[in-house]
DNA sequence: CGCGATTTGTGCACGCCTTCACAAGCGCCT
DNA sequence: AGGCGCTTGTGAAGGCGTGCACAAATCGCG
């Protein structure tokens, strides 16, 4: 974690934007509550709750207004919170007003969905460039994209202005891969290969395991159908939903 | 499958295994550790020291322990853990020794590619029935699969044993997709799309949502990005890789 | 203009998780 | 047999996150 006196830092206030340090668990609520607010927004509203917005956003009503205090005071009291700013603001935070360039590298399976994966173009991304180093793909169309061959990256990061890696290969090329994008500049990956990457200091790496996420389920699972067996077992306490997010 | 007093619950070790009550911190890291288990066993390590495990799982050493620790004493001092044991054990836990059914609701871009992910049958899934509500999708063949009509999906959670239901529809089905797995007796799901399911006590929802995990390094990003402008600012302190998983 | 209804922002306490540091235990070597 | 080095298992401390409960603030209405 990064090492950051944010604290008051009396005469540094200059161009730069005051970045409030976020607790990991707020930023990593902020996209839902952005998912949320976009939705009211659509349905026309223009103030809203934060009992409200929590209840869109499934979490506790408390919870919301302390992440959202975080940020600053954009909330009326006996009102509630306005709807447009507050999209505004959560998405200044997220930096989602840059639409950052996303690179993705490994078009097998599961990249080939990412590639053509609207979710993204939506909320605030585009991915620029597709990358594979099998032959057989460079040369292919996905989704308007043209595969290229992984040596390309380097030149790519910088031509197209990458700020993120999505790296969707087996993982036995993950590492390589992610040695090549550090190298190019990228200091954000999101890495779908059941690895662990070893990066530099400075370098973001986020892991999504489709299969971890199963095999907790199957814990759970595995727990619930032994209490069902248990003398007087209650069954069915209360479990909640869980979203991943570190 | 040696049963194992751990704590002390006194009187109630029947036919029941006793399933400690791990924190959900480390059923979630579990999974991570399995996986550099069989990295290990494949290598043809026949044993393991915490040192060594936590650096293959990515964590650090002591976390480690504590979290095998809950599940018994399985290592030996001054030697290490015993890997296929662990294995064993971990995997019992996890309750992946029964091979799981899975039942995956829309193969759209993204559920055609889970479909196809062979990362869960090696890691002791079994996708066994494709639903979809499009019947233009509907008697395709996806990886030697034919995709059904979502009606059927009552049935078939029954005759086929499913334990665990992965949504992969647009967020506008997702919710009437859960009720449908649930009124059928699913008590697990993994929901790919990116709204909030409300379900009743007793079913566990984890979800997956590729946009937030993006948005999340975007934050990191734009921070970075802001440090980089901030006078006499270090850049690059030590971040380290966050896994999903709450 | 004042009052009540409503909703935000937050101080505080509690519990979970992480990390350190070390005693206890095990195997090997002499 | 005894001692030494190595590794596990765990007590304790600290930090982080959550949720309650309430004071502060705003709007609308009479």
């Amino acid at each position: 974690m990064s090492q950051q006196r944010h604290g008051n830092t009396p005469g540094n206030a200059g161009a730069v934007p005051a970045f409030p340090d976020l607790p990991e668990a707020t930023i990593a609520r902020l996209p839902e509550y952005l998912r949320a607010l976009h939705n009211l927004a659509e349905a026309g509203s223009d103030t809203i709750s934060s009992e409200g917005l929590a209840a869109a956003a499934g979490v506790n009503s408390a919870k919301l207004r302390k992440d959202l205090s975080h940020l600053g005071s954009y909330g009326t009291r006996g009102v509630g919170y306005d709807v447009t700013l507050l999209i505004d603001q959560i998405e200044y935070i997220l930096g989602l007003d840059q639409r950052r360039a996303v690179a993705l590298v490994g078009v097998g399976n599961l990249g080939h969905a990412l590639a053509g994966y609207d979710g993204f173009a939506s909320r605030g991304f585009r991915i620029v460039a597709l990358f594979d180093a099998d032959l057989e793909q460079v040369g292919k169309a996905i989704n308007g994209l043209t595969v290229r061959h992984v040596g390309e990256l380097r030149r790519s990061v910088v031509e197209d202005g990458i700020t993120i890696g999505v790296i969707s290969t087996p993982p036995s090329a993950a590492q390589g891969v992610a040695d090549d994008l550090v190298a190019a500049g990228v200091t954000s990956i999101l890495n779908f290969a059941p690895c662990v990457l070893s990066v530099p200091a400075g370098v973001d790496v986020r892991k999504v395991d489709l299969a971890i996420e199963l095999q907790i389920l199957s814990f759970h699972e595995h727990r619930k159908a032994s209490l069902t067996a248990l003398p007087g077992g209650l069954v069915g306490e209360g479990e909640n939903q869980e979203a991943v997010g570190s």
